[in-house]
DNA sequence: GGTATAATCAAGTAATCGATTGAATACTAG
DNA sequence: CTAGTATTCAATCGATTACTTGATTATACC
């Protein structure tokens, strides 16, 4: 029974591991972590069927992670305690430090990888200044006019598909966005690749073009 | 694909709970937590298969929680950075302050449910006065030292099995240890019982009696 | 080169998990 | 009591996961 008392707490902190192993979950929690809510409002908020928020909410209940209260017809849950906070957000600083490269590998492989590859930014201010290229700005309007490339063109990547005809058919296209670990170019250019452009990918961001001393308008 | 950003931080979320969700991968962070190990060493502690920890191993590496580095013959493993430690912690406290509960019930229900009723403490304390019943602390020798109830034995949890013959055949016996969540004193109570002596439980631990006001050694 | 060892890969099976569906329960309002 | 709503339960199916076994790769030593 209780052969190994290791065993058995290792056991304990692997159900709680278990009951962060879903998106869903996740997002529960985060959603708990702002207010205490019913299964109702929560099914809608995350956009799943009641009955399956209901199961999940159950098995962050069995972990400990939340409890819930009944009042009349509404059943309302909410973190068990802030320990439960504390621990979202160990979670959440792993993996923004740890998982954002494997990500960008990981997309780097899946999209056609030679489509996707980058240019080194020297190079590109040359040719941007003959002409020779299109710099696309993918990012929101505000960061766009906080500051960007020399003549860089904006179309947020959510608009890049109605609006992709703005730009040149036979040019090439330098897309970029935040950063070396900022999704959006990568989406960018794999959307542009795919209507028949002839796109490729800034290897930095504006932070780092920034940061590199390169102008910026 | 990327339809919402946020999705997508969960989904990378999820998958480092994924990588929590498994006792021996748990076991494996703890280790690692202390000093780098080769393959080897680590399925040798764990007592898994070469094959079995290697497996679990390269789970841990993708959710990015652990890097590898080939030396020789040997691929030996580190915490990928201190916020996995961090994570670790706060797993940990999460798992101490909300499973003790449920798994003390869930203990209370394996065992022979009535053998292990506890005693209330003010009753224990007139009882053990006029030698009625032996009061058994099974934690370890330097707890005892450091306090513990009036007129205890203190026989550590790991040597009961041995020197269980100590104690008295037919008298009473009540055992503490740490507190209402620890699983020490459940553990001393199922083995004398299986042994044959009477044996009972205190509700409160050392820290509790001692909050009480309750007199201690 | 040949052998031994650490580690990984690959394949197969049993177990577990997640979403869906329809029914059952618990409570409120009339 | 009846109707209606929020929640949970129960059962199913497809997908994922864990462990085992045997083969393969990479490195060190002779």
């Amino acid at each position: 029974m209780s052969s190994n008392p290791k065993r058995e707490i290792f056991a304990n902190l692997a159900r709680i591991g278990t009951a962060l192993s879903s998106p869903i979950r996740i997002e529960l929690l985060e959603l708990l972590a702002q207010a205490e809510r019913s299964v109702e409002q929560l099914a809608a908020l995350t956009g799943t069927a009641m009955a399956n928020t209901s199961q999940h909410l159950q098995k962050l209940r069995q972990a400990g992670l939340i409890v819930g209260r009944k009042q009349g017809l509404y059943v309302y849950y909410r973190l068990a305690g802030d320990e439960v906070v504390g621990l979202l957000g160990a979670l959440g600083r792993v993996g923004e430090a740890y998982l954002a490269e494997v990500e960008q590998i990981v997309r780097l492989y899946l999209a056609q990888k030679d489509a996707l590859e980058p240019v080194p930014a020297a190079e590109l201010l040359s040719r941007a200044r003959k002409g020779m290229v299109t710099v696309l700005d993918v990012r929101p309007p505000q960061e766009f006019a906080a500051g960007h490339l020399p003549g860089a063109v904006n179309i947020p990547i959510h608009e890049l598909e109605k609006r992709f005809g703005e730009l040149p058919k036979r040019k090439e296209i330098v897309a970029y966005c935040r950063g070396p670990y900022c999704l959006m170019s990568y989406d960018a250019v794999a959307l542009l690749r795919k209507k028949g452009l002839k796109a490729r990918r800034l290897e930095a961001g504006m932070p780092e073009w920034r940061q590199a001393g390169m102008p910026v308008e």
